[in-house]
DNA sequence: TTATATACAAACATGAATGAATGTAAACAA
DNA sequence: TTGTTTACATTCATTCATGTTTGTATATAA
């Protein structure tokens, strides 16, 4: 076949990483082989391969094309202390941006839905799941931080530790987007996250 | 081949649903192939075809054998109103009893594990996820009572709701079971999940 | 005692899915 | 202008999983 430019190319291989996201949010990634990702992106086995290594590190890019990103923005609300002095509201606002996008961006949507519900962590992937871990902890960290300045700020019960408040803030946001992607319908969980995200900053207020 | 007496064939039952249970967890659902279950069971494919019409049904079969026993349990610890008085304890009791299973039963344990991170829903088992959120405002709506109990007994933040209570506990429970599951090595959250517990539970104490 | 249903094992047929090898036309560098 | 590399398409070989069918020895009911 006719060599593209590398515009072309960079274009080809962006395009088989989207119709991967969109089939493994379908059928789930065991269900979903290199032929229908091919088919869907409109070319052949031979352009995966010759892009990416196998299935697996398809699945990879895919991943950190999303979660890279949202690491880097995650300073942005929780440790804004210009744009935002209350540090209750900027962790709000963190939980609040992260649901936003879910509701916005379909390519995150999708990615949260696959890492979810539609994929399995063994072999090569099991390491997703180490990964996983580490995130969490650096953003339990940080908003253990952010909870600190409440602290000191007298905003909080003060006999409540930010480190057990971090964890708890974390783990409620955890499960909350657990139940956000499982809720497809929307009517349990998705049309009331934000409502639950202030609830459980209120609970936090003194 | 010889036909067996009702109670052996209900051994060789059983003893297929503990291999699919232990071969799903250690290497996924969709990479365990009956031909592998039945090598772990000490049988052939003909016996498990037998007694299941086909890998989902055994699935259904083995997530069943787990949750129907817990549902059943759940009132136990949770509306145990004669054995232990206080209702913030009977909800730290209750969390702290399913932590403990976890801890405990291997059965338990594997199902959690492969309902969570070696499972992907979709097709026949989509349906699982819809079942699951069942099972979640059931148990939420149950601890929102619990609450209300607390609540007039002046045990809590009269400010602070049972329905938004009930939520956020639910929340962070599942948030916490799904990292539980993921912490295979045991050093980040299965080993201080008791201490996250009663820290979310003294989060609601006056 | 015999007929039948049971509880599987064994064999068969079929359909993917993967990875590797090979082919090829056009972009790009020299 | 030409040689080389790129960006794929095509084909091949192999493995593997499922579902179905058939065979069969025995528990059990009549």
């Amino acid at each position: 076949m006719a060599r593209k430019t590398k515009e072309d190319a960079e274009m080809t291989r962006q395009r088989i990483i989207e119709a991967a996201r969109e089939l493994f949010s379908q059928n789930g990634v065991s269900k979903t082989s290199l032929e229908k990702i091919a088919k869907h992106a409109g070319v052949t086995r031979g352009a995966i391969y010759w892009h990416f290594e196998n299935k697996t590190a398809l699945f990879h890019v895919m991943r950190e094309q999303v979660f890279l990103p949202f690491i880097d923005r995650i300073d942005d609300t929780l440790l804004a202390t210009e744009s935002e002095k209350n540090p209750l509201t900027r962790i709000e606002n963190f939980l609040l941006a992260t649901i936003h996008t879910l509701n916005e961006d379909q390519a995150t949507r999708q990615t949260y839905e696959i890492l979810m519900t539609k994929c399995e962590y063994v072999d090569e992937l099991a390491t997703v799941l180490q990964q996983i871990l580490n995130n969490c902890s650096d953003i339990t960290e940080k908003i253990e931080q952010v909870y600190q300045d409440a602290h000191r700020q007298h905003l909080i019960n003060p006999n409540h530790s930010p480190v057990d408040l971090a964890m708890d803030t974390h783990l409620f946001f955890g499960g909350l987007l657990h139940m956000w992607v499982k809720d497809v319908e929307g009517n349990r969980f998705r049309n009331q996250a934000e409502a639950l995200v202030k609830a459980h900053i209120n609970l936090r207020k003194k």
